[in-house]
DNA sequence: GAAAAGGTTTGATCTGCATCAAGGCTTAAA
DNA sequence: TTTAAGCCTTGATGCAGATCAAACCTTTTC
C-alpha cells in the first residue's frame, strides 16, 4: 500500500481496526485519535452468537482476542462457514445496514467496535482507511478463492491436510515451532466446525484426522493438540503446488 | 457509497474503471481526465488465455463487453473456477505484481486496461478510487462466499439451478423477459466451463440439464438457449430462501 | 461432400463420502 | 459415585456423483 513505515503492531489494541494489522507511524496522529473516540469493546463467551444474519447491524468490528466465524445456513439446516476471523480481522460492510452472515464466537472473543455512522463519516474524510480496507478485503478474496478450490475439487483428506496447514501457518507467525522443526498447536475448532468449514460430515473429518495419524504425518495428544512433524510432508497432502512458503 | 448522484452507464467505456458500474455525476471532472490519459484496450478472441497465473501483471483492467473467467489449477489439473468477469467487472489487484489466477477469454472479450503505476498513483490522489474499488471488492466477496455455500453444500441439481438463476439474474438487468415472464438468455459457457464453476464433471452438468428440462423448470432451444418460464420455479430449486428479489 | 474437431448426451459401473447407528472419553452437574 | 451432556471415534450400509465408454450433433476444414 506503499505507506511510509509499516510495523505490525501486537495487540494492546486501542486504536483503528485496520491498525491492528500494520500501521503506518507517520500518518497515525489525529486519524487515530478520532478512531479512539468513537470506539468500544465487547466481549463474548465461546459459543456465543455475536449476531444473526439478517439482523440490523449499526456497527464495525475488529477482533483483538479469540476466534469468530461466518456461516451460512440453508432452510434446511445445511451449514457452511465462509469466513474465520482471527485477530486483527475485520468484521461488518461499511455501507451496509443488516448482517449477511452468522457471526460466532467459537472462543472466548473480545471485539473492537466501531459504530457504523461515524466510522462511514471517518472513512469519507481519512482515505487511508479505505485504503487499508480495500487491501484487507482483497487479502479475504484471496483466501475465500483458495477457499472454493478447496470446496469444488480437493478430496477429504487434501481438505483436512490444508486446513491443518492453513492454521499452522496462521499460528507459526506468533507462535513457537518446537525444538528441531516441527509445529505444535491447538485447533481452535470442533470436529463439527472443522466439517463446516471444510464442507464435509464430522464423521469424515474425524475418519480423515485417524488417517493423517496413522500415517505419521501428524501426531495427536488429545482431541485438539496437533503435532506437526514434518510441514512439508503436511503440504504434500493438501494438493496444493509446494513450494511451501511457510515461514513467509 | 453516499456519492451525490448515481447512475449507471452503458458501455461506451472511454471512462474510468470504476465508473462502468455507476458515475457520480459532480466528481468525475479531472479525476476521469486522468483515467482517460493512462488507459488502453485490449482485444482476445474467444479461447483465449489474458493471461497465467504466476505471470507478471503490470496493468489493472475492467471489462467492456464479453465474459472472462478465473481459475485456479491444480498440479494434475483439476480445475475450479473462481470468478466469472461480466461487463463492468474489475480483474487485477492493485499493489501485487503477479496474477494469482488464470484469466481466459470464454467469449469475444474487450477490456479497458491501465497500466497499474500510474493507476496506483492515481488513487492515491483519488479517493473516490479506493472507496469505489472497495466497494466492488465487498460485493465480490459477498458473491464469493455465496458460491463457496453452493460448493461446499448443494447437491449437483441445486449447483446447476443457482447457476442458471445467477445468470438469469444478471442478463435480466439490460436484457429482455420475454411475453408473459418468461426468461430468455443464452448461456455463455460450455458444459465444460459450467462443471468448473461448480465444482462437478461435465457429465453431471450434462445430466442434470437434461433433467431439469425432463421435469419443466427450463426449456432448451439447441444447447445454449436456455428458457425459464417459471422463475420462482427455479429459485426453488436452489436451496435458497426463496425471496427471490428478482428484479431488484 | 467427406473428414475432423468440439461440444454434448446418455449408458454402465465404480467409489468416496454421507448416512445411520453404537459406543467411548472427558468434563460437569447432581 | 452416578448421571448427564458434549464431543469424538468407529463400523456398516447406501447413494450421489465420478469415471469409463460410446455415440450424436454441429461447425469447420480440406
Amino acid at each position: 500500500m506503499a505507506h511510509h513505515d509499516l510495523q505490525t503492531v501486537s495487540h494492546e489494541c486501542g486504536d483503528c481496526p485496520i491498525r491492528h494489522r500494520a500501521v503506518c507511524a507517520r500518518c497515525e496522529s489525529d486519524e487515530l485519535q478520532r478512531l479512539e473516540q468513537i470506539k468500544y469493546y465487547r466481549s463474548y463467551q465461546a459459543g456465543q452468537t455475536v449476531i444473526w444474519s439478517g439482523d440490523r447491524m449499526d456497527f464495525v468490528a475488529s477482533v483483538v482476542t479469540g476466534i469468530a466465524t461466518l456461516t451460512q445456513t440453508m432452510e434446511d439446516g445445511r451449514r457452511q462457514m465462509v469466513g474465520l476471523l482471527l485477530p486483527s480481522d475485520f468484521v461488518g460492510r461499511p455501507g451496509r445496514a443488516t448482517a449477511a452472515y452468522d457471526v460466532t464466537a467459537t472462543t472466548d472473543l473480545v471485539m473492537c467496535c466501531f459504530r457504523k455512522k461515524p466510522f462511514e463519516e471517518l472513512m469519507q474524510s481519512t482515505p487511508h482507511i479505505a485504503q487499508r480496507l480495500l487491501e484487507m478485503t482483497l487479502d479475504e478474496l484471496d483466501a475465500a478463492r483458495e477457499w472454493m478450490l478447496l470446496l469444488g475439487r480437493k478430496t477429504a483428506r487434501e481438505k483436512i491436510a490444508s486446513l491443518l496447514a492453513i492454521i499452522a501457518r496462521r499460528d507459526a507467525h506468533l507462535k513457537l515451532k518446537s525444538a528441531k522443526g516441527s509445529i505444535v498447536f491447538d485447533l481452535p475448532l470442533t470436529r463439527e466446525e472443522m466439517a463446516d468449514y471444510l464442507g464435509l460430515t464430522l464423521e469424515t473429518v474425524s475418519r480423515q484426522v485417524s488417517a493423517l495419524k496413522r500415517d505419521g504425518v501428524i501426531e495427536l495428544e488429545g482431541k485438539r493438540h496437533i503435532i506437526v512433524p514434518n510441514f512439508d510432508r503436511l503440504v504434500e497432502e493438501t494438493g496444493d503446488d509446494s513450494d511451501g512458503g511457510f515461514l513467509v
